[in-house]
DNA sequence: AATTTACGTCAGCCTTGTTGACTTTCCAAG
DNA sequence: CTTGGAAAGTCAACAAGGCTGACGTAAATT
């Protein structure tokens, strides 16, 4: 740490400074950050919001259409695109709702999962790493932060996610 | 923290549950990180694109072309775009290098400092909510876990920016 | 003089967001 | 039972902002 957000100091840490260098952090992190699943993607025909979709119906198999709108925050327009290559190439399975007939639960074939494996696997090592090269303490404050940054909402099903929510 | 990530423990908390935590966490914060900006751009002619290339032009007044283009990571073109805009619209003023006549230095107007003050406020704001709520050591442990996960080339970019430098 | 560099621009394409209009299904009130 | 609204999902059209390719010009470099 070149700065003093490191010291031990009290609280006035936060100089204007301070905080521009945090949101350029920001910045210059989520690139990498996105870079190989990037990467991989590139070539394919999908992109970022494919990854997303898939990220999370892996996450909570047999969750809805709606259930996916609000986790990513797109509308329904935007997010039915993705969901629809993705069902037509084979990678997502939607099933009609046997409670409710107008819901879709939506599923990672096998294919998907293959994918699904490869972008995580991907986007894991870098996160690994970067874990491995800060230690223990430093990942807890970095998701202290991430936390306090979202907005409410989000953190609420960030955390209600955590706890295995479909 | 619920999960044992601040423990005291030795190395082995990098499972892939607490990697996929993180990937979690860094796409939910970074949906809050620019949300507010996003709100105030709305509505204007302008977006997140234009937003990036002001920050940089307030922090390093006087940079070239060349040089955003470096940072930002966009093809000319799409930068082209931007800048145009937002010097038809006088929030940016072009000066040709008198060093090098090639280059142009560019420089926020009245206008634009204008504009770049209300979107940082913004930001910082939110910045400095999750600063405080979080406390210094957690602050320090989430820059240096962004440090560790940016790519080396950027890693440069952001640690040489911090010293002054256009 | 020839080449390279820095910048600008035109044209066209792709991804991924948006709004608007529409169907199907469900449910609740009359 | 019917009807009307709300909810889930789909299709169409548009905009922002990435991208590549090709080309032009002025200035610097060799």
């Amino acid at each position: 740490m070149v700065d003093g957000a490191g010291g031990g100091e009290g609280l006035l840490f936060l100089t204007d400074e301070q905080l521009r260098k945090g949101i350029e952090a920001m910045f210059f992190a989520y690139r990498g950050f996105t870079a190989d699943p990037d990467r991989i993607l590139e070539g394919m025909d999908y992109g970022r919001a494919h990854h997303r979709a898939i990220h999370f119906i892996h996450r909570s198999p047999g969750t809805t259409v709606s259930n996916l709108l609000t986790i990513l925050g797109v509308t329904k327009q935007s997010l039915n695109r993705v969901l629809r290559s993705l069902v037509e190439d084979g990678l997502v399975e939607a099933r009609v709702g046997r409670a409710d007939k107008r819901e879709r639960h939506l599923y990672l074939t096998a294919k998907g999962a293959e994918l699904e494996r490869a972008l995580s696997d991907a986007q894991r090592a870098r996160m690994r790493a970067a874990y491995r090269a800060a230690g223990p303490a430093a990942v807890a404050g970095f998701r202290t932060v991430l936390e306090a940054m979202m907005d409410p909402e989000m953190r609420r099903q960030f955390q209600g996610l955590r706890d295995g929510g479909a």
